[in-house]
DNA sequence: TATTATTCTGAATAAAATTCTTTTTTAGTA
DNA sequence: TACTAAAAAAGAATTTTATTCAGAATAATA
């Protein structure tokens, strides 16, 4: 777990613009676009992974589809600054909950939550959240429509 | 752009799982997790893919990495309902703007950034938010930490 | 039940991944 | 500056995968 000191140079840089775009872009392509040989690009983005520089490599599926049609952002407010991490880990178990941000100022949590439907989302807030010691209030913000969600960084040109 | 009617049946959807977990796997690993020819499982990949049920595969990138260590959430008052859908696609077009969501209630967005530290906030939200027409107000929400991140959806076992 | 469309299999081929050795480059040091 | 060690890249060989396609199986529909 030792965070090691990380150095990535132009051409790491371009692979992960490559990747960040197109995980499924393959060796051969990467290679031809940066004009090196496929295993040198093997090479790299296996130290990328290693340096956990790339943490993951997923497919953005469409919620729609899968009837997730619900989005909505909690803040959580918790008891104190003692008890707070076990409730942040606990609020990441929860399948439904997304993400998990400590948030500065008022004590607690925003996270970002999808669910079926309305019903799905009280469900949650009545079954799961009320559940977890710790909690004392929460805010709820509902999405209407996303106009964005790809979750890009911006990449550097220099490091 | 026509919203088709979207079947997945059991063996799509551990498809989605498997993908969404690892973009990367390849088919021939699929095929045999599930059984199948790789040809089949190819058919059924470019179909999802082609049905938007997948939208991208994208690496996950660790933003401290690449020295994007501030996140923040930042809700956006605009003037009217009418204006608002300009300044939504407006904030997507920023960079650092990783998510826009049109939220419930209080006519306005909830946007997530990613700058690199909290001077890189503070010079977007004086260069760049400022210059969009229809934003009233901003209140910003600093995020300290991370617990969870992965966005993935809860893939059902029935459709 | 017959018909049609869809999906799958299996084999053949093209392409890519992976491994490994040699060469080149880089960085550090005397 | 030249020497040395370490790191990175190239290139070739081999294994594995992707892709294509014809035919078989399955499912859906009339």
């Amino acid at each position: 777990m030792a965070k090691l000191e990380i150095s990535l140079d132009q051409i790491d840089l371009q692979i992960l613009r490559i990747m960040q775009d197109n995980a499924r872009t393959n060796n051969a392509d990467i290679a031809r676009e940066l004009g090196m040989a496929p295993s040198a690009i093997l090479e790299r983005v296996k130290k990328l992974e290693q340096k956990e520089v790339i943490l993951q490599y997923n497919a953005r599926i469409n919620p729609a589809a899968i009837d997730q049609k619900m989005l909505s952002f909690i803040f959580i407010k918790t008891q104190d600054i003692i008890g707070v991490q076990k409730v942040g880990l606990l609020l990441a178990e929860i399948p439904e909950v997304l993400e998990v941000h400590d948030i500065a100022g008022e004590d607690g949590y925003l996270i970002k939550v999808r669910t079926n439907d309305s019903a799905g989302l009280v469900d949650l807030m009545r079954n799961t959240l009320s559940k977890i010691d710790g909690i004392i209030s929460t805010r709820t913000t509902i999405v209407l429509e996303t106009v964005k969600e790809d979750n890009k960084l911006v990449i550097p040109f220099k490091d």
